[in-house]
RNA sequence: GGUCGGGUAGCUCAGUUGGAUAGAGCAACAGCCUUCUAAGCUGUGGGUCAAGGGUUCGAAUCCCUUCCUGAUCACCA
């Protein structure tokens, strides 16, 4: 079905070509959502077939206007203010849309075929010696969900974590494991295994400091003492025995990242996100070496005399990277390389895309000029998918200060305060306890992705704990609750009998704002497909929001059910429903449930 | 200092390939529960779109300069 915009375009090309005889293309035509405070559908600019009109621009408009009116059957009517023409699109187009939408069960959404590019999305990518904090909530509920619209745009999505499970960071908490905690384990500490592990990683830093502090006490300089510290060198060692495999301590990190991977699993699973694969950095770090040592002998790196490896990228404009340590070790970079290559021996990659944090643009288009250079046909298409850092009221997020915001924590916050809120205006009242603890997960955890995800990935943003879980305004509990009183309306019309028609007779009345809620609605697939280009998720939750208030807004006042015109009744039902089923949709390409009732 | 982002109402944010009088929400104030669910709706006030210049019929949007701010420029990941 060609959309009513298409149809109209087309109609436009025909008129500037039979009135001023010249051709133009259709991206030439600008066809707009009229604005509110004017009469209309569609605005068409005019400005820029002056030259071809060779007339005022209210002239042209008129003219265009009078074409469309005798030519066009979509068009009832058009006025112009000044070089805009406002036209009104005739009622029974909007019925057949709406019918033909009505038809659709997942309008919008692009099926994936057996040809579809295939993408592949990592995100999350946890240190495992710590629990996850706020950032990496922004990071999975993007990962996620740009999956998720990536698929509603015909993509096959393949899923992807990296777990950096190997290194010195991984190293002091099983040090500090042994030292103070030997024997400890999760179950006996009742505390999931990430936390479990975080805390002796504190706790190590916490030795480390206070060692530092005696040897500076006894005169020693900072760099001295951090030269000296008996702490740091014990776990640089145990780094060492790691990499030259000792059985004991691999298995004591084998023992301890186990515990991580179970406690992450709890966290992402309560979160709502999910891998498809996942690759573990001890597992690709020596393939990336390898790859770099291919780069040294094909000449694309170079070997200094401490036999470092690095690559000069002073002709692309950057600067020297550093990819192989004199003592032959890996660096970040390495892995990545060794990590890209594996994932496409693993799948036939058409487009990579990192979901990473914008403070690591530089490693990434590095890492893009680096893939190309050692032949990867991939490397130059790869999209980093930055996004900005998360910070608090109070100030920017420390991990060393205490001040960070852990995931688990925080999503226990939100449940609790949506069931204390719930609790108080008695939502929870004719529910039993399971359907109450539900419905507070639900909105809990709704707010929090929402509040997230409507913002830009790009800008930095303010997590303001207090404002997240307002329940007012642009929020995800505002959207559900629209949604399930829409279910509720519809619940009631099917036990009063009321069997709604599969499609609606063409020839009733409707009102502008009734006409304009099936604009919105139809636009819903132009969004998706923008938000696949764009890689925003932030687009697909405003746009959800200005649909939902603007239903709220009209049909707040008068009540569907005791509609007394039957086809009108009908109508409004059809609408509501397709709405409801465009706002469930769109949450779920958010990662968001709605509630059948709140 | 080099590179790359960001700067829109008191606060948090929208603003489509340049289009009409720059929009929401929060906060403040004033109304609305015999109504399909008041987690809602209605109204009022609130702006030098960081500043200056340029491009044109037309600029928050594109270009240049300046200011502020963030990230990065490690043999950390």
């Amino acid at each position: 079905m060609a959309s009513i915009e298409q149809q109209i375009t087309g109609s436009i090309r025909s008129c500037i070509k039979e009135l001023y005889n010249a051709e133009v293309t259709a991206d030439q035509i600008q066809l707009q959502k009229t604005k509110k405070e004017f009469t209309g559908h569609l605005t068409l600019v005019v400005f820029p077939f002056l030259r071809q009109s060779k007339k005022s621009p209210e002239q042209t408009a008129h003219e265009i206007g009078e074409y469309l009116q005798a030519h066009e059957s979509s068009v009832a009517a058009f006025n112009v203010i000044k070089g805009f023409l406002n036209l009104t699109v005739s009622a029974n187009c909007w019925i057949q849309l709406l019918n033909d939408i009505h038809a659709q069960p997942s309008y919008g959404l692009v099926p994936v075929t057996d040809d579809a590019k295939l993408v592949m999305i990592e995100y999350s990518s946890p240190n495992t010696n710590k629990p996850l904090h706020l950032g990496h909530v922004r990071n999975n509920l993007l990962g996620f969900s740009l999956a998720e619209i990536m698929k509603a745009n015909g993509y096959k999505v393949v899923k992807t974590n990296i777990v950096n499970d190997r290194g010195i960071h991984i190293c002091k908490s099983m040090l500090a494991w042994q030292k103070w905690g030997e024997g400890i384990t999760p179950e006996k500490a009742g505390k999931k295994g990430d936390h479990l592990i975080g805390d002796f990683y504190v706790l190590f830093d916490k030795h480390y400091k206070q060692e530092l502090k005696e040897l500076e006490a006894v005169g020693l300089s900072r760099e001295a003492a951090e030269a000296q510290s008996v702490l740091m060198g014990e776990a640089r060692e145990m780094l060492r025995q790691w990499e030259a495999g000792d059985k004991e301590i691999r298995s004591l990190w084998e023992t301890m990242n186990s515990w991580v991977y179970a406690g992450f699993a709890e966290t992402y699973k309560r979160m709502g996100v999910d891998f498809d694969k996942i690759y573990y950095e001890s597992e690709t770090y020596l393939e990336g070496k390898n790859e770099v040592l291919r780069g040294v002998g094909e000449g694309v790196f170079y070997a200094r005399e401490d036999g470092s490896v690095w690559a000069d990228l002073t002709a692309d404009g950057l600067d020297e990277k550093l990819l192989l340590r004199a003592d032959g070790t890996s660096v970040y970079m390495t892995q990545d390389i060794g990590t890209a290559k594996l994932r496409f021996d693993d799948y036939p990659i058409d487009q990579m895309i990192y979901v990473v944090g914008n403070e690591q643009n530089y490693h990434f288009q590095v890492l893009s000029i680096l893939l190309d250079k050692l032949g990867f046909g991939f490397g130059k298409g790869l999209t980093h998918f930055s996004y900005g850092m998360v910070e608090l009221p109070e100030g920017k997020m420390k991990s060393r200060e205490g001040t960070v915001v852990d995931a688990d924590d925080l999503m226990d916050e939100m449940i609790r305060t949506a069931h204390e809120i719930s609790l108080e205006l008695g939502k929870l009242d004719e529910m039993t306890p399971e359907e109450a603890q539900d419905i507070s997960r639900v909105v809990g955890l709704g707010s929090l992705k929402y509040f997230i995800l409507k913002v830009d990935p790009r800008k930095n943003m303010t997590f303001n704990p207090k404002e997240s879980i307002d329940f007012n305004g642009n929020t995800g509990p505002f959207i559900q609750y629209t949604y399930a009183r829409i279910r509720s309306v519809l619940r009631k019309a099917e036990a009063q009998g009321i069997v709604l028609p599969t499609a609606l007779p063409l020839d009733f009345t409707l009102s502008e704002k009734e006409e304009n809620l099936i604009q919105l609605l139809s636009n819903f697939a132009g969004v998706v497909r923008e938000a696949g280009t764009e890689c925003s998720p932030a687009l697909v939750a405003n746009y959800i929001y200005d649909l939902v208030k603007e239903y709220n807004q009209f049909y707040h006042d008068f009540s569907i059910l005791r509609e007394e015109n039957t086809v009108l009744q009908h109508f409004r039902l059809i609408l509501s429903a397709n709405i409801a089923n465009v706002v469930k949709a769109g949450m779920s390409l958010l990662g968001i449930e709605v509630p059948e009732r709140m």
